[in-house]
Order: structure tokens, then sequence, then C-alpha cells
DNA sequence: TCATTCTGACCGTGGTTCCTGTCAGAAGTC
DNA sequence: GACTTCTGACAGGAACCACGGTCAGAATGA
């Protein structure tokens, strides 16, 4: 097949492609936050977009990229929404902590299927490599901000970056559970218990 | 075919089967810890084992069944030698603390593959379930432990079991870091690290 | 010795997925 | 209106796996 050029039904040919690549990356996020990593074929994908496989081709390579799409965009959708509200929140530390764990977990929950896939079906294995470094970006992240926030009270590397990763690794675990409703916890509850365990961590004792 | 029942090369009907079943568990071990979940397949343990596949349905009903088998002896291995560093242990909480993780993190990396499948493999699809459930089981060892070794100092319920996933959540991460050698960090760093965030985040502060 | 049992090797079926190719018809272009 | 391009549906092959069955030969027990 070769590459569409000429628009069609008054959609250029670019538009059409991103809008296929866009239907693709949604039901992959729709399939892989429903029915889980397994469920999540190419065949499925397809069928589930309304598409033919010919297309996924024209986006994807294979269903490794997809998946990865679809993780990339959850993480830089965290990033967006924790940096924001960090920004817009004035206030001691605690209260910037809270504000960005607060976005973070509305964020989850808001759309179960993105707290799936970035809390549960991040870590099965095509995923997993991409979970670990978003993970270390986090915790890096996190260094930066704890810096900003505490000053000298801050530790210092490479137990910033350490820190970070008992920090991003815990509240993954609690919040698993929390989503999977075996922690009898109310959102409050978890944005307390998360800041809290982000200062207790982060800052020089 | 029949369920074997006289003794063969001077082995037991029993033995025998004993025998089988322990070496789909070794080649299982064997391929998750080192070619990891997907290539796990039920043709390739049995290959692996030196048995045909019909070996395989005398021990295990399906291919999840010898994974789980894999992981929870592997949890039980952790839980033995934690509990026995415990108990062999004399001195303040932060020493036994040490030698618990001293002991857990001994483990992993004197094997390998045990590491990879304890921390990494076991996020995988069908395990994944299995995992939290130990998981949840260690935070609530945990919280005995802690209560044991710090008394009134110790977290009450619900916060104990919160505390317990934060840690363990956190020391898996921290562990996958260090496994992959992404972290410069010693076995005694480590383990210090470790003990200090079992001390800062399992005691009343 | 000889029938029985156990073993390991092999083949076959059914199902699934990935991936490519074909083809009729709709939409666009000249 | 005739030709080209794009689209969606479908067919089908290759690869893989789970799973069951067959079969010759080795080991056993009477």
């Amino acid at each position: 097949m070769s590459v569409p050029k000429r628009s069609y039904r008054g959609i250029s040919a670019q538009q059409r492609r991103d809008q296929r690549r866009e239907q693709l990356l949604a039901a992959g996020l729709d399939l892989l936050g429903t029915h889980g990593w397994r469920q999540t074929t190419m065949t499925a994908v397809c069928t589930r977009a309304g598409l033919t496989e010919r297309y996924f081709y024209e986006s994807f390579a294979h269903r490794d990229e997809l998946l990865l799409a679809v993780l990339d965009r959850i993480a830089s959708q965290i990033r967006d929404v924790g940096l924001r509200a960090l920004a817009e929140t004035e206030g001691d530390p605690q209260m910037k902590a809270k504000a960005a764990i607060g976005a973070f977990v509305d964020l989850l929950t808001g759309d179960p299927r993105i707290g799936r896939v970035a809390m549960l079906e991040s870590a099965a294995e095509p995923l997993r490599a991409r979970r670990h470094e978003l993970l270390r970006e986090f915790a890096q992240l996190i260094a930066t901000q704890a810096r900003t926030l505490y000053g000298d009270d801050a530790l210092p590397p490479p137990h910033d970056q350490i820190a970070g990763l008992l920090l991003t690794g815990g509240l993954a675990e609690l919040l698993m559970a929390w989503l999977t409703g075996e922690l009898p916890a109310s959102r409050q509850d978890i944005i307390d218990i998360g800041a809290a365990h982000f200062a207790a961590t982060t800052q020089r004792h």
C-alpha cells in the first residue's frame, strides 16, 4: 500500500493519519486499562479502534510500540498535572507536596483506566523497562523539587535519588492497594499519607 | 496414561513423581529468572527439565500453576531467612532490622534468578495477584515485627499496614534498581538504607 | 521368559496471533 | 465521465503454543 497523499472526506492525509493514530492510542488505553495487557493484542486494538490491521503499521511498527506510546502519554500527563499543581500552589512545602500528590491521585482516579495502566499494567513485561526509566525520572524530579522546597534540609546526592526510588515505589504499592479497593481509605487519607511520607523520606532527619 | 504405581530404576513411583515436579520447578525458576516470563512457556519448561509435556500435567494443571509454585517457594524462602535472622540476632531493633534485611538481600543476590523472579517477574500478569497478596502478607508481618520491636512506639492499625505497603513497595523498587546495576551502592549501603527506611516508616514520629 | 508397566520421542489438532495480500467500492481528481 | 487514490473487509500463511494421543523400547515383576 502506498502512503496516502491527498485529502479524503475533506480531511488531509496527515490529519487522517493523526486521527487514526489517535484512535489506536485510545483503543490501546481502553483495552490495557480495562482488560489488561494480555488482552491488548494488535488485532483486538484494531477491532476496538474500528480500523484494519493495515493501519496499525502505518503508525506503529509492532504492538509494543503502541503500548509504550500509551504509557508515555500517561507519564507526561502525570508530569504535567504534578508540576502545574506545584507551580500554582502557594504555601509551605507540605502544602505543595499535598497539592502535587492530590493532582496525581485525581488523575489516576478520574480515569480508572489511567490508574490501572500507570500503576498495574506498567509493571508487566513490555512496559516494565520504560516504567523503570520513568520512575527514576520522577525520582529525579522529586529530588529536585525536594531541594527547592527544603533547601539545605534536603538530602544530598545520591541519597536523594535513593529516597526518590523508595518514595515512588512505596506510593505505587500504596496506590495499587487503594485502587484495587483493598485499603479502606479516603482520597484525603491517601494524600495526607503520601505527603507525610514524602516529607519523611526526602528530608534530612 | 495411567498413574505410575510401581518402582522404576529402584525409585518408587511417588519419588519419581516428586523428582519430576522438582525438575519442572527448577526449570521454571531457571527460565523465569533468566529469560523472563514471556519465554517461560510450557514446552520450553519441559524441554529444559528434560521431560515430556505429558509429565507437566502430572504435576501442574497449566503453566500459571507452575509459575505460582515457583513464586510461592521463593516467598517462603524469603520468609524463612528473614524470620530466622530476626530470631538469631540479639540487640536493638535497628540491629534486628539490619539482620533481616541483610538476609533478604543476600538471598536475592546469592541466586540472581531468585532476585529477578521475586522483584521483577512477579510484577507480570499471571503472578501479579499473588505478588500483591504476598506483599500484603509481608506488610502484615513487618507490622507485627515492628510492634514487638518498638512496642508502644509502633504505629497503630491501620497505619501499620499502610506503612508496611510503603516500605515493601519502596524496598522492592530500590532493589530492582540495585539488581539491574543502576545504583552504585554496596550490599551494606542497601542494608543500611533499608533499615533506616524501616525505622523511619514503621515508627511513630 | 514373558506379559505388564513405565518412559521418552514423536506427530497431530485446534486455537491464537502477527502480518501480508487481494479486492470491490467509495471518494476524489482531471 | 473516466481514471486514480483511499478505504474497509476479508482471506490466508507462518509461527507459536497448549494439549492429547500413539508407539517402540526399556525396566520390572511373576
